[in-house]
DNA sequence: AACGCGGGGCA
DNA sequence: TGCCCAGCGTT
């Protein structure tokens, strides 16, 4: 049984789909059992995700996908919740103003992906009637929506024939199939071939088995210390057959510093931001940063170049 | 392909 | 403390 669970009822996708039978014949012999273990799996111990709600609408997913860039579920959903009470479609976003959204980002990390956001509201008001599109070229073509959130957002907002791979779909796919701890430091083609080959050809079990393996990443097969007990899919799982041999990337997979960095002293400087209604003369900035005041122009300078802060003639500002 | 970009929670 | 988190855009 994993171990934060979930739902009392189980939880629901996008609109109609059909539950995760199993006649369809794409991928390797072994990936229908694999489907109907993973899939069953979900309908019994999924999160229950607002995101998920059948009436949840495109622009909910959205929203929800940019927030989940580098975020976990857990610090998205009270934000998500708020967002979608203030901001319930792309126009609606699409007039607040840059204070106010970044306001509004607080905690999520990442600020320049709030200022996306909104531009995504804005193109998608002037160019798409005011509609989420669905078709991919449409979907990239907005700002901070890559490849995996066209995808997420075409197969969980649209139950499109989509390849959704996240970083959690990676891992699972990466052990189960590949016998690797972990994925790859960048994504692959290899990667998304076998994504493919396994992806069910009728978009609606697509769409069931994206968010199935997904959530499987999330609560069981986890990064640091999965939970092979309760998995599924133990059974076929080569990673686990193997003798869960060490990763094979570990030397090439850098970290980031984050004490004294570049980023730390932006973080710094929003925070003080978003905190003061007023503008903010740059000497009460530097208590901030005292370490290094070279540094700390270069990060509000940054800011600025970004569209996250302006200088005034009285100081700084949030937006 | 590699790098910069937040921030919080947990082993 | 190091690592991880539903990545993206730029170089």
């Amino acid at each position: 049984m994993p171990p934060r669970r979930a739902t009392p009822h189980p939880a629901s996708l996008g609109v109609h789909l059909p539950p995760c039978a199993g006649q369809d014949p794409a991928g390797p012999p072994d990936a229908l059992d694999l489907r109907r273990a993973v899939c069953a799996w979900f309908e019994e111990s999924a999160r229950d995700l607002p995101w998920r709600d059948p009436a949840a609408g495109a622009w909910a997913v959205l929203v929800s996908e940019v927030m989940l860039q580098q975020t976990p579920v857990v610090r998205v959903e009270p934000i998500w919740r708020e967002w979608m009470h203030r901001w319930p479609d792309p126009r609606a976003l699409a007039s607040a103003s840059t204070a106010e959204v970044l306001q509004a980002w607080r905690g999520l990390g990442y600020p320049r992906r709030a200022l996306r956001l909104r531009e995504c509201a804005v193109v998608i008001r002037d160019h798409h009637g005011g509609r989420v599109p669905s078709e991919e070229a449409h979907l990239r073509a907005l700002p901070g929506i890559g490849e995996y959130t066209a995808a997420a957002v075409r197969s969980f907002a649209f139950t499109a024939h989509a390849v959704v791979l996240d970083t959690n779909v990676r891992r699972v796919l990466g052990r189960v199939v590949g016998g690797e701890a972990l994925p790859p430091p960048t994504l692959t083609r290899a990667e998304r071939e076998r994504a493919a080959s396994l992806l069910p050809r009728e978009p609606g079990q697509a769409a069931r088995w994206n968010v199935a393996v997904m959530e499987l990443g999330a609560l069981i097969c986890t990064a640091r210390s999965p939970l092979c007990q309760d998995c599924p899919v133990a059974r076929h799982c080569r990673w686990r057959a193997e003798g869960y041999p060490p990763d094979a990337h570990a030397a090439r997979r850098r970290r980031q510093p984050w004490e004294g960095t570049d980023r730390q002293a932006r973080g710094r400087v929003m925070a003080a931001l978003r905190a003061s209604a007023q503008p903010l003369p740059r000497d009460e900035l530097e208590p901030l940063w005292p370490q290094d005041p070279t540094q700390l122009d270069r990060a509000l300078a940054s800011l600025v170049a970004d569209g996250l802060a302006t200088h005034t003639p009285r100081g700084y500002l949030l937006g």
